[in-house]
RNA sequence: GCCUCUGUAGCUCAGUUGGUAGAGCAGCGGACUGAAAAUCCGCGUGUCGUUGGUUCAAUUCCGACCGGAGGCA
């Protein structure tokens, strides 16, 4: 019976960055009467605009748009939020009879949402967090492995001493609700997904035209005015900690303010970061099977890409 | 033109008193369940400029040639 018939159809856009997802997700929603659910990480941000790549109001030819703007830099979003947030954007783009097209290049943001991944143990305290860190800056790493090994020895096998943020994550999924991650973890992956997804990969054949590309369109952030939109925002108050001065292009611009690189230097960095970026969502994308994946030779071809999508979305039942 | 220095990984360079070589950066592979544009793990990818010679053996020594830098009138 089924659980799959009855799950609901989505559409998902997703790839490395800089390979054109945006603007077939408008081409594609125009044709299937869609609205858009953005899936970043740092799109959620209010002022994040250039160095986020956020669409402009021109581009979205009239198609409405999700999840763009919805924090205040000084907070910090998270997957937990996205998944609440974004669920809710999608039910009701469905509830009107439309069909919601996911579109964005943060994987977890993206598996969590479709899969609808619950995220256990209630808002996570950031006393604890930051108790946790201390111990983890104070005993080092292997000390809090062999603590969580200690009630969850599934998990601690599988993190490296190193891995700060995961150690701390499980210790305090632990300390916070009684239960181990690897307890939350096989329980959230007995659930069946929520969504019906079918989801659409865009990249290049030639991984050097990708970061030619990537390169260009850092120079054209810039050009259009990144250094300052970073001056603007930490001028407001954003810290320098929060996370969305963490995004590529801010945390590099935020340092070199610092004066510990030129502006050149920090425009390198970018570059080099948002390649590494690149190729980690390609490791990630990789991963996954029942995907489609369109590759670009030289420069985007999104009548092409618009057309083999919709066939392969005929295909998957939509229409 | 002559003299000196120099040519080793994609880049900058180290090194072998003759036994086919190693750092940093770049790059590549992977992981990922409430920070994910974050965080973490792993991996040298090489006609040692070319060509002769000496030698059991040459990236290393010698010669010539080619390229680069500097000096000399």
């Amino acid at each position: 019976m089924g659980a799959l018939f009855d799950m609901e159809k989505i559409v998902v856009i997703t790839g490395p960055t800089a390979t054109g997802k945006s603007r077939l997700a408008v081409m594609l929603a125009r044709q299937f009467g869609g609205e858009i659910v953005s899936a970043d990480s740092m799109q959620v941000y209010r002022g994040l605009d250039i160095g986020t790549a956020k669409i402009r109001p021109e581009e979205t030819l009239g198609v409405p748009h999700h999840m763009l703007d919805v924090c205040d830099p000084k907070q910090n979003y998270s997957a937990a939020r996205y998944v609440a947030d974004a669920d809710e954007c999608v039910r009701e783009i469905l509830s009107r009879g439309k069909l919601p097209l996911v579109c964005g290049g943060t994987g977890l943001y993206i598996d969590s949402l479709v899969s609808g991944r619950g995220f256990e143990g209630g808002e996570p305290s950031q006393a604890l967090r930051r108790e946790l860190n201390a111990q983890y800056d104070e005993l080092g790493g292997q000390a809090l492995l062999k603590k969580l090994a200690q009630v969850d020895p599934d998990r601690a096998a599988k993190l490296h001493p190193s891995d700060k943020k995961r150690l701390v994550r499980a210790l305090e999924v632990y300390a916070a609700t009684g239960r181990t991650i690897s307890e939350h973890d096989a329980l959230s992956r007995a659930v069946p997904p929520r969504y019906d997804a079918a989801t659409i990969v865009l990249s290049f054949r030639d991984r050097q035209k990708l970061y030619e590309r990537i390169d260009a369109r850092v120079d054209a952030m810039f050009k259009l005015g990144l250094v300052e939109e970073v001056r603007a925002l930490l001028a407001s108050g954003v810290a320098e900690a929060s996370t969305a001065m963490q995004a590529i292009g801010y945390r590099q611009l935020a340092s070199a303010f610092r004066g510990e690189m030129s502006l050149n230097e920090a425009k390198e960095a970018v570059k080099r970061e948002s390649r590494r970026y690149a190729k980690r969502q390609l490791t990630w994308l990789r991963a996954k099977s029942d995907v489609f994946w369109i590759f670009f030779d030289e420069e985007p071809d999104f009548e092409f890409a618009r057309q083999v999508s919709a066939e392969f979305l005929h295909s998957r039942g939509l229409k």
